[in-house]
DNA sequence: AATATCTGTGAAAGAGTTTACAATACTTCT
DNA sequence: AGAAGTATTGTAAACTCTTTCACAGATATT
């Protein structure tokens, strides 16, 4: 129960300095073989670890990145965080970083002030927080592109290539009247998600009718609302329907399943996340597969490098996969 | 741009000693009302805010507590950390606390010593981690009893309620014989539920067969391979099935639809957790609703008590709501 | 003898907390 | 009135542990 060894215990033990211990230990090389083994075999022997809090007032870091959640969660159905935290845990405690959770209405100078750096998520087409924290000087790594504020450290899956697939997969199988029901165009992933289908059904020459509409809701709720609107205001009924996100695409089946139409012989349904639940409902959501884990362990990644002022490359644009599912098929 | 200011600033301004800044920032009343005003002035003034590093290395407190995780994850489904997180979050800020995550597998002594105390779950019966962070005086609360390791501070959510509410509804249905869908028992949360469950099954004289069955693995497979065991192993079948979970409970509802019984007609089916997507399935799932939000704004709460040496009740133990859904009705 | 090369040191800096003590003012008592 | 005691208000200096960098002394090279 004594006290934890410092490196002037070390010292002392060895009989140098200090300072010659704090060298030696962060791996200065001008020292003689002897001394540098002697300090190791005393560090070793006396169970030292560094003092984190000393060495965070003299440099100024805390070897602490935050995940930033501004206060609207995601669906809590999409497990989305969970898989986001553990991607970054992993990285960060492989450099010795820690990492907080930081809620917007929880942010403040002094919470501030304890953290090296943050990942943002949940990022709005104009977002507040972000020119926030570019104006405070935060070091940060983005989950989404973040056009309007021209970031470039950022980290995000292949929408388009994955929207390609799925769309021209769809053309495949006969489409040509495809909608989309809309989650909250705030937020840029939806934006993203939308902008590219437009861009991806004009490029391809598909019928593009007024059919894309939501409730602006990420939920099973909004998903069922945006079917709906979709089915009554389209005068030619499109036959499929993507939707901005697994959860949504489970309310679309479930309204048109409501109304009597059947997936996918009705209408072929197709989501976005592969969310665990996709598989397994009734019939199975076909989707694009993006991988959080793998975002979040880049967006650690690369946030660490420039916290550590390394070269990194940026931006990073992971691969998707279309998952062909039973909600789809050919057009009646 | 400049740097930011420190309790040296306001004493210069102010024209005292550092030492007074520091007092009086910190409550100490024993000072004159012109001098506490005029410090205060100052740093607001100043726009001053404590530096965390200075402060935890001469306190040695971080002011970050951990939540800790060990490998084994929650199932995916479930959004229990999610919850778990917003509730010890709010507190811990409340507090001037941050939270981090600290997985099994990246625990070391460096980044132990980054945090005052911890929030154990998914605790495990005989638990190696609890042990350990018993010896090596780690300050923490569990939301588990804990029965082996005998603890004090912990917060849990009124299972034998919860229960015992479940099943006498169910009894009163009509219902005598009642099967269990077991989890994985080495976890606590799965054993006390299963014990407690045996517990009332026993004083309530309802027959108990060996329908108790499971694969250990908490997830829909898993409850499928519990739902079949069940079914195929007992003389008698039961005419309800208790599950250790809602993810269970639904691969129990699979497993029997798959054999074209119907729920709740044939077999009704009670899950535990009130997971979101309980109430959506066909058919809704009954459960016993407990708050995990809560249960970590208590465990946080408890926890800074607990850092701080002040007084706190323990244990805790919230309570629960058995929830009545289209899974459960009178026996055939 | 002058210059390089090795090894290691000293001291400051980083920002706050803590405690014993000092200086002054005010009571109280005889 | 003078001594003694007590509040009141503030200070000085030590302490937390590590990092950093200009410099020093010793040895080797030319």
């Amino acid at each position: 129960m004594s006290r934890k060894a410092t490196i002037k215990d070390i010292a002392k033990i060895v009989g140098v300095t200090p300072a010659t211990v704090s060298n030696v230990l962060n791996g200065n090389n001008r020292f003689s073989e002897d001394t540098k083994k002697r300090i190791l075999a005393a560090a070793k022997q006396l169970n030292y670890t560094p003092n984190m809090f000393a060495r965070a007032l003299v440099k100024n870091r805390s070897y602490t990145i935050g995940l930033f959640i501004p206060a609207s969660p995601r669906a809590f159905l999409d497990p989305y965080f969970s898989e986001l935290l553990r991607g970054l845990t992993e990285i960060a405690l492989e450099h010795g970083y820690v990492v907080s959770i930081i809620y917007a209405d929880g942010l403040n100078e002094t919470v501030r002030n304890r953290i090296d750096g943050l990942v943002l998520t949940e990022v709005k087409v104009k977002d507040e927080y972000v020119s926030f924290f570019q104006r405070a000087n935060v070091p940060f790594v983005s989950l989404a592109r973040g056009a309007e504020n021209e970031l470039e450290d950022y980290v995000v899956s292949d929408t388009r290539r994955g929207l390609e697939e799925a769309i021209k997969y769809l053309a495949r199988l006969g489409h040509r009247r495809i909608g989309y029901a809309l989650g909250p165009l705030a937020y840029e992933y939806v934006y993203e998600r939308y902008s590219i289908f437009r861009d991806i059904q004009r490029k391809m020459g598909l019928i593009c009718e007024a059919t894309d509409v939501g409730t602006g809701e990420n939920s099973r709720q909004g998903g069922r609302m945006a079917a709906r609107r979709i089915m009554r205001a389209a005068s030619e009924k499109p036959t499929a329907i993507l939707a901005s996100t697994d959860v949504m695409a489970l309310g679309v089946i479930e309204y048109l399943q409501s109304i009597g139409m059947s997936v996918p012989e009705d209408v072929s349904v197709v989501g976005f996340d592969d969310a665990p639940f996709s598989r397994y409902v009734t019939p199975p959501i076909a989707t694009v597969r993006h991988d959080i884990y793998q975002l979040g362990r880049h967006a650690a990644s690369m946030l660490i490098s420039k916290l550590e002022g390394r070269d990194y490359t940026k931006p990073i644009i992971l691969p998707v996969k279309f998952i062909v599912r039973g909600s789809i098929s050919s057009p009646r």
